[in-house]
DNA sequence: CGGGATCCCTTACGATACTG
DNA sequence: CAGTATCGTAAGGGATCCCG
């Protein structure tokens, strides 16, 4: 993303975060694998009673392609799928549980 | 925003924060807001070469709106307007670090 | 100088039907 | 079971012109 900042460089960091965990399902899948590990498609499917199918396949798609999230199939009939977050997905524990907690701060201070 | 999980209760924070900050130019007017304090409309028109008005007057009526950031006019002729982070607004800061080198990380964990 | 109003385009998001 | 394919909609972002 173009910026046309002077120091781009120090939000670039944020923008990259942000096109990582910025999809809508995104942070809930995210913290979803973080606190309950290994998860397979259709238990996934179950949490999340509001996704259709081809946007968890498609956040799921773009978690992996971004190496925060592994998928691991398991070559049976009927198929099985797992996912999991990889070592470098669970060191966005710290930053999901700051902005989280930022949040509720928000949600506080916009009801006054 | 309707997620439909169980316990949406643990992401409504990341969600709320993402709602926030996640504008396309927000983190980067935050940014300079944060670190170089007070500045004129005009000015940061001109750090932001690649933004339009339209898109910075929007982007600054949902940060005021949101609580983060102060508006102050001047009622002059040529008028001056004048913003900069509220106290509530520089909460950010931590957040906005967190996501910055982290992104980084990411960043670097990409190019292997 | 610092906007507002309008129109347009792309992208994210979503519903539905079908498949190995 | 775990997807793909296709199509449609809604929202975010942007260009341009006008105004006190």
């Amino acid at each position: 993303m173009r910026l046309g900042a002077q120091d781009d460089k120090t939000t670039d960091g944020i923008v990259a975060t942000l096109e990582v965990i910025g999809g809508k399902w995104k942070p809930l899948i995210l913290f979803i694998l973080l606190h309950e590990g290994t998860k397979r498609f259709g238990e996934l499917r179950r949490m999340l009673p509001l996704i259709t199918q081809g946007m968890l396949t498609n956040q799921l798609r773009e978690l992996e392609r971004d190496g925060l999230v592994e998928r691991r199939v398991y070559q049976e009939i009927p198929p099985k799928v797992e996912y999991k977050l990889t070592a470098h997905g669970k060191t966005l524990d710290p930053v999901l549980t700051d902005m989280c907690s930022w949040g509720f701060k928000h949600l506080d201070f916009m009801r006054d």
